[in-house]
DNA sequence: ACCGATCGGTGATGGGGATCACACAGAGCT
DNA sequence: AGCTCTGTGTGATCCCCATCACCGATCGGT
């Protein structure tokens, strides 16, 4: 089912983004400091623990940023989408990569070594603010993710808070109460940090409830308040 | 006890930090625009979710900073040394913040206003940079939190995690082996994730086995090997 | 010296979820 | 058609730790 999925979305994945938002100087320059290559499904990007070489901008597909403990375990941070760099923070810091970027389907990204992003970077204070926010961004975000999975210790809980998170991304979308399912019931639960199993429980709990429906592989939630009345019960 | 700790450690806490390492011209402008305050214990600098108002660098004293739960449980993020500035992911991307500040003993702190801090940035690019590794730095320490507390779900683990961290924040210390306890069983919880009762229960535990000895509130570790096998055991 | 508050130790109990162990379905391949 | 691999559904079991409950110790204030 997963390599099914994979391909769906390998074939509804978005156009190449333009670079950010950029002005055009800057995003010529970017353009030509940067090397777009295309990945296969599964390739790491840059794996924990490793000496940072530079950021990777994802334009098209979907990477997966992860971190694992030494048992083997995996805790998923995020999925990232088009338009967002990673390694930023590493680059910066000069200290090592915090987590693992691994793709999730064909993936298009641009590379820029880390001597060139500090170069225009003290050219251009754009770029230079951009990072920073980027950064701060994705310090607020690790900063939910703590909350979300330690508040709540019931597993139902997060994945409640998974799901509705799911649907305010699709807020945007053509119907907003459907969400696809692309991750495999493994996944979530490291994304939620339980087992596959209750993963697959509570997904039988959520729909002998009505919370949820599942058509092939698009989740239906009927109706958001009632999931959300799981959350802090 | 807590109170009997705090006031040791008031009087022992170290002088007033110089503005950290900065060229003598950066330092005259931030103590110009900085007011620099004394607060008691328990000051709440800011509350997480509020609006950026500046950002606080810690002068003297410490400084505990942790998110909590809706149901009003409470996860500490880390325990925050003088030198080191709070609030600034907030106040760079202007979004809430992301964590509460609350001193934990009487503390001298200098607060900078968001505009001020963003203008010195502007003029010293040197300041720029060092707000941003800061914001990677804390991003770092927050992804090496979400490891430590999703990937080993057994509690003695995470405090064996927690009482070797402690010993390498001592190793320049006189007494590597020593660690003031300078937090409460239920704060300990709170930064592990775990009750109290457990804390008091896996304390026991440590005794029992001669991992740790206690002496007043001086906790010595004979043995720093033997912490570690407890992880990833 | 009294009291109230905070902190720490410890027992009993119960539940939630990890883990093991299967069975089944679908996809891709030869 | 087979066969393999990955993903999923579900039962049985067990153990760790949260929770409740209570007590003793220490400290500070009046």
């Amino acid at each position: 089912m997963a390599t099914h999925i994979v391909n769906n979305t390998q074939k509804l994945a978005p156009a190449a983004k333009t670079f950010c938002d950029f002005p055009p100087s800057l995003v010529d320059a970017l353009e030509q400091e940067a090397i777009t290559t295309t990945y296969p499904t599964g390739a790491v990007l840059f794996a924990e623990g490793q000496a940072p070489r530079g950021v990777f901008i994802v334009r098209r597909g979907r990477v997966k940023l992860s971190i694992c403990g030494s048992d083997g375990r995996t805790l998923i941070l995020r999925i990232v989408d088009p338009g967002c760099p990673l390694g930023v923070a590493a680059v910066v810091s000069g200290r090592q990569y915090e987590a693992t970027a691994e793709t999730q389907e064909p993936c298009e990204i641009s590379f820029l070594r880390q001597s060139d992003l500090l170069r225009l970077m003290r050219l251009h204070g754009e770029l230079a603010l951009w990072v920073t926010q980027h950064i701060s961004m994705d310090y607020a975000g690790t900063c939910r993710e703590i909350r979300d999975l330690i508040l709540s210790d019931s597993a139902s809980e997060k994945l409640a808070r998974l799901l509705v998170g799911w649907l305010d991304q699709n807020a945007a979308a053509t119907n907003p109460n459907h969400v696809k399912m692309a991750l495999t019931h493994e996944e979530i639960g490291q994304m939620i940090g339980t087992s596959r199993e209750t993963v697959s429980r509570l997904f039988a709990g959520f729909k002998k409830q009505r919370l949820i429906q599942q058509i092939g592989c698009t989740l239906v939630i009927p109706n958001r308040v009632a999931l959300e009345s799981l959350i802090t019960a």
